[in-house]
DNA sequence: AACCGACATTTGTCAAACGAATAAAAAGAT
DNA sequence: ATCTTTTTATTCGTTTGACAAATGTCGGTT
């Protein structure tokens, strides 16, 4: 049974399609791994050239709700949300709201402290051992000197991340990562010394323990003190930048 | 002075052309309110045709990355980003997650729990008067029986979105819109009776008369309290929809 | 000086076609 | 008869060329 859609004009054509497309797959019309119409056929539903059909298209894939396959049993199918793209997505935004000032550093760092302060208390009782593992394993790589500053703000992130998924609640997880992924353009620019990250890797063992031995508050005032250092080498960085440019 | 792309091809041109576009725009090369090339432009220096790059110039707006506008000083701008928009995205990202089940409800109400209870936290010293007017607005309408159950849900998500925007956290309350968008299906589900409707309007004032007294711990007993009743009353709904199917 | 209309520019849309990928059907070889 | 190869149909991906619609600019008229 063919899948019925409104059709109201008011913005441009291939706007209008992607909105009833997607209110369409939003409100569950269109299920998950639902094959859409060829573009051919949407063309001829909406009443416009397949071009604009696919600028429609394209619109939704961009936000991943859908993708596409050629060939005789492909077509545009409705895509199973991935949170990783989403997740991307949301780094994304957040990056460029950072950059544009609608976030406050100040703010992301007091947001983090928070956010992961609850991931801290979570895991506390809800980690396993292999999660355990994996920041054991990122540890002792920012542990390794010869590491570029690249690898070691990876591994930071790996380990952040490690943490708020032992927190062992999907919705976190998914922001968290965005949130986490955002702030890595931050640590890159404070992270340039040997110091710097003897004093980061030191922090991660406290948490880490903290966890090893379940106790949360432990882990939260490490982290504490973490965001407190991270905030303090940004403002020095910044400083530091100030002073070159006058 | 022109800015450069460098162009790979792996993908389809018109994914590729995005990314790389994206990509400029993300670190900065083309600035915010920054008018692209022309389509025709863009075609000839990345060797596609028009309606190809037009593809790849949809993805980016379906991100909010960049707007247009016709005639003459018309163009494709580089978008400054908007906090609603991304919300949004984010608000029908975490919406169809939920849906396709990658996000289980009792983690969406816990994480809700811990998320509002910082705000709650935050915002019993960080409130401003107009906040709690707003909230208090709020709560007069949801008094109000002829409210039909769409407007009961809308005015709950405009108190909650209240009450995560007096933590004065733009990261939180970016983040916080979209979880408390999110759930208003939820919510939708749940509130059927006169019944409900008085019990969380007591929840609101709980919340409500714990900001303006300062007290953060007794808001965030109020919040855990008006979790807990909206997480059992879901598991009803959930219980009566199995027993009209089986 | 104020208003109005032609014009240029740019995005929005259309039409028809060819290219490319892919799986199923058909043909051929063992 | 079974397996492999070829063909073929279908669908998305892209091209070309054109016209429509919006919108600022400029020149002419009142």
């Amino acid at each position: 049974m063919p899948v019925e859609f409104e059709n109201v004009v008011t913005t441009s054509a291939a706007k209008q399609i992607a909105d009833t497309l997607r209110a369409a797959i939003m409100d569950g019309r269109l299920q998950e791994d639902e094959r859409l119409p060829t573009e051919e056929e949407l063309a001829q539903r909406f009443k416009v050239s397949r071009p604009t059909v696919r600028e429609a298209l394209k619109r939704l894939a961009a936000q991943h709700l859908i993708r596409s396959r050629r060939g005789p049993t492909g077509g545009n199918f409705v895509a199973s949300p991935a949170p990783e793209d989403a997740a991307l997505s949301l780094a994304n935004a957040t990056t460029l709201m950072v950059a544009a000032g609608a976030i406050q550093l100040d703010d992301m760092a007091t947001a983090r402290l928070e956010l992961e302060g609850i991931c801290c208390r979570l895991a506390a009782t809800a980690r396993t051992d292999a999660q355990l593992e994996a920041m054991r394993a990122e540890l002792a790589r920012q542990r390794d000197v010869s590491l570029t500053d690249e690898e070691f703000c990876a591994s930071d992130v790996r380990f952040h991340r490690a943490l708020v998924d032992a927190a062992g609640n999907s919705l976190l997880s998914f922001l968290m990562h965005a949130v986490v992924e955002a702030l890595q353009p931050v640590s890159n620019m404070i992270i340039f010394r040997v110091r710097e990250r003897q004093a980061i890797v030191a922090f991660h063992e406290r948490i880490l323990g903290a966890l090893e031995s379940r106790d949360a508050e432990a882990g939260v005032a490490a982290l504490g003190d973490l965001v407190a250092y991270t905030r303090d080498r940004y403002r020095d960085a910044l400083d530091r930048r100030a002073e070159r440019a006058g």
